[in-house]
DNA sequence: AATGAATGAGTATTCATTCAT
DNA sequence: TATGAATGAATACTCATTCAT
């Protein structure tokens, strides 16, 4: 991350996105709780109390964050449900666009994973219940049409097979970096192979 | 492990563990952080700060949970890694040994999964690294192994394929409850059948 | 052997009441905005934080000055206004009390007067409003009653009379202290021979 | 064409007086230590840093505040003290004079009510208690010649004849707002009655 | 004259921890 | 063993004030 200008003369929106990029990177190294307002202000060259200037509150930033983020998921995800592919293809289109998201908002994606149970919890945060339950909406009904259509195995407990594809796909916020030796495109070819193939070696 | 320097009768440690098991509860459901020394105390129907008859720290409670689980889950990991089986089998072992581990000690594997990165950089938790590190080795050699051996796939970035079987074991105690539909074994034969054969049909 | 009855949840309330009272005195000297938490520790000798075993917040104390204040209050009118009294001898009565009130709770009123306006904004506080009423339904139905009695004078506006009847006593409360040179009981007696009679010599 | 303003020497008077009717009004409203800066100027439609353009604190605001509304006061109080009343007229003048400043600056009254004991301790504001002292003075000194003089009863005393007639003066700013259905000349006709003869009816 | 952004000192509150009983 | 009361350091947040533009 190239080092923050002198705060001479920058644009109101501009600073806000640059603020909560460095919140973002906090909050996801450090967990939301465990990050003060001070660490953030320290990683943006500012005084904690000036931070309060550009936002109401600590909780106010990670909303921000998490909403902007899921916004723009949704878009990518509706876009992929609206467009009538079969089961398999869906299932393919989803998981590029997870992981083309997680290579874009990274910390934000990081923070989603650990925080939301927990966050989901203040009437605020209501939304993320609610994408929570659009999520499982739409995984688990591709699923269900794959295996009505004799696409996708019958012999497997669904909701375990949601679960587990649910969670391989977002887990890997955790360890990716972008700029990596894999493009998302590339991770999610490979990761499509070992779920919908298997890793073992066919005879 | 020795006795620290804090009781100075007998503290009883069967009461020490029921004490154990209900902050790991709390710790499981709230996060390390943002679970108050009084919360546990309120749980287990004391006082605040008679805990401290029992331990020395809010941290010196993470710590017993964390190595008395990792203790035990290596026990059972190295029976398997000294049996000699062949590359499938022992990951078959070892993924039925972790669902197992998660069935009896679900809280303690939530909080190594949310907790263990960051608590990982103090000296005194130096063994979440090393046990990381250790894991590590098991499970890449075992992957190796078996490619070298023709049984699994070597199409497949063997770092990416490793990760990949890796989070989506240990990311079941997220939503594992004991007492559930399936049993241990069941969660395991089946994520084991999508893992190695994968989800789509066979034409 | 016979041991006290030791109840678990309940905080000293001596202590609890010796700490307001000590919060009182500083909330009436310097206002309650102006107060802060670390003043009325140090009056206490202690630390600011640890007012918060005895209370909740600054609030919760101010709270509970207030309502037991006017609690205490109450009681003494509702038995003024219960006796059945003639409008004169009742107004005299509601005066004595008042001052009573003033001399036992000298800190509590001068935090009232001051500060109740500005509390009575907040639910918490409805309190205050309800009883401002009851207070002037129980002055102003007595001035009225008086008047029809022809015992008070019919050419004033009553709302006026009552304003400047209700003002002057609990205005009191800024500049007495209690054990000066005269009694509650001394100081109602003047005060009602004023208001009553007026101040200028009969000819 | 706009005439170029002298730089940071001139402030106009007009916009000052403005802003101080303004912020005079939320002090008296809000308490002047609950009035934030920024609220004043909300309420004057700028923010906050500029109005320190016009004024080098918020505390030399309420200076202003109070020390133009204490002068006029004094110049309507002087002025009667110098006619060479007997004591009755001199009390019917000053209460007159008084209810006619209420009527004049009722913000400047009420916030002087609240807020003058406190700021009193601060040197800059002295005059604070020295106004208070020529207050006690004049009155005082009216009271006692009009007792020398066989006006008023002189079976009372003194001293807490004049709190009497000062506090409920003063404390009608409180519930006074210009513009209502009693004018300030006919509230101090009324308040004289009550004073002087007392609100009970003569046999 | 006014704005946008920041400062720095303070404020209420939280919480792990201590310790005499 | 456990309680009651306190400590002290940290925390999120507020606000009067400054200053370059």
């Amino acid at each position: 991350m190239p080092t923050k200008k002198k705060p001479q003369a920058t644009p109101s929106p501009e600073r806000r996105g640059e603020l909560l990029a460095t919140a973002a990177e906090v909050f996801a190294a450090q967990g939301y709780n465990a990050t003060t307002v001070r660490r953030i202000a320290d990683a943006a060259g500012m005084l904690a109390g000036s931070l309060y200037y550009h936002f109401d509150s600590k909780e106010s930033m990670v909303d921000e964050i998490l909403s902007t983020f899921l916004n723009e998921l949704w878009e990518g995800y509706d876009a992929v449900l609206d467009a009538g592919l079969g089961p398999r293809e869906t299932i393919e289109a989803l998981v590029t666009e997870s992981f083309r998201e997680i290579d874009r908002h990274r910390a934000a994606v990081a923070i989603y994973q650990k925080e939301s149970q927990h966050l989901a919890a203040q009437p605020r945060f209501q939304y993320l219940a609610d994408s929570q339950q659009k999520f499982e909406k739409a995984w688990l009904g591709t699923l269900e049409r794959g295996v009505a259509d004799r696409v996708f195995r019958d012999d497997l407990d669904i909701r375990l097979t949601y679960r587990f594809v649910r969670d391989t796909v977002w887990v890997a916020a955790s360890w990716y970096r972008p700029g990596g030796q894999h493009s998302p495109e590339e991770i999610a070819r490979q990761y499509l192979s070992m779920v919908l193939e298997g890793i073992a070696l066919r005879g």
